[in-house]
DNA sequence: GTGGTCTAGACCACC
DNA sequence: GTGGTCTAGACCACT
């Protein structure tokens, strides 16, 4: 799976990690129970600190997207993504607020932006 | 108008309070042309230093949301909101992208993402 | 001779009056010796405070290129604006510095500079 | 790379720091790619606060001349120099007309403009 | 009274 | 170590 990082985003590095690979998951990249890069392969390999790696995966273990053995190393949590809790909707609530504001403030309809988000979804979900 | 700090959010001051004149202005509760309070005056009453409160303005007016006037004090932006951009798209899907992909982990589909949305879309529209 | 003022410049107004007064005396739609209004007139007709118009014309006359007369009111210079003195063209070349390092980082040849030099300077001279 | 400050200057400290490190790209004294030093150390080198090297750092940033990396550092932008934009030709020519109004005004011909224009477009580029 | 600038000094997240 | 944020308090130019 290919990572990449934009080193002058405002986002954290260890964000950018997160997130790309929720993104492999939801586009099938990767799949339930595969195995993921040692802390120490992926940080080489994306050429980050040992640190950056470790914070990025221990985030995705706490929210129950991947699972960390101590000698098998690190999986897709094999028994399925964690589920639509009230919690997660409630923090994505609040991450979309402000988007939806500022498209409603320049004059976007609620059309236009269901047409961004289905655009966006369809190309995490098929990315080819 | 209400502003509402959360000082523990990971979010700065700053952006909060750029989001909720933001949102003011996508809620109607601001008019076009419709002025602002001054920084010291804002900052004393949401309890922040003016120099938080400046950042804020300053930000807002490089977009576009709102006019500071020599010496006269801040006024929202009188000739309308800022269009939509490419870049503002551009913008806005990356900062979607990584929501969605959470979603679509989870097993949201995109109708209960769209739903979401549109809730958000009406309860800024009308805050009452 | 119509004063076009721009509230949101960073530019004081008083210094956008004294541009406008001296680019009225280049572009030949001010004449030597032509009376302009009175302070009073003046701050009334474009909308801004007296001191305003005052700072103004005090600096304009600092310069030479305007009189102030105790009753007969400001007329332009009639014995010819001030001349081109080594004051004056250190000033200028300070001013001109900044403007012409940022081309030069851009990319902007000697030639593209002299034409919109060239440009502008025709239109000042021929405004119409 | 030498920076020069004029403390009396009514141009803002941070303003006259923009236009040197802007100098020394046109110059050549600042490769692409180059590192700046860090906000503290130039703070410190120059006798400034932080918060105005910050300043003189952002702007540059926001016009594309350096980028700021997360926590690595400051570099001019190797990418090369933002372009000649409709945007930058505008603001450029609305700092020139004031100038050349008053070079008119005083006399100085479109010839004499366009020498002191090439020599410092010479000084610039090479200052040794 | 307005915003603009500057200082001094602090804490934090990130790497 | 880096930049990002925030505070407290000051002076200035402009209107």
């Amino acid at each position: 799976m290919i990572i990449n990082l934009d080193m002058q985003s405002e986002l954290p590095i260890y964000s950018q990690l997160v997130y790309q690979i929720i993104e492999g998951v939801a586009s099938g990249e990767l799949q339930l129970g595969e195995a993921l890069p040692s802390v120490r392969n992926l940080a080489a390999d994306i050429g980050v600190n040992l640190h950056t790696v470790n914070k990025a995966y221990t985030l995705l273990k706490q929210d129950g997207y991947i699972q960390i053995h101590r000698q098998k190393g690190v999986v897709v949590n094999p028994d399925g993504m964690p589920p639509v809790t009230d919690d997660f909707l409630n923090k994505q609530r609040q991450e979309l607020r402000p988007i939806i504001a500022e498209a409603l403030c320049r004059g976007m309809s609620k059309e236009e932006l269901s047409t961004v988000l289905s655009d966006i979804y369809e190309e995490i979900k098929h990315p080819y």
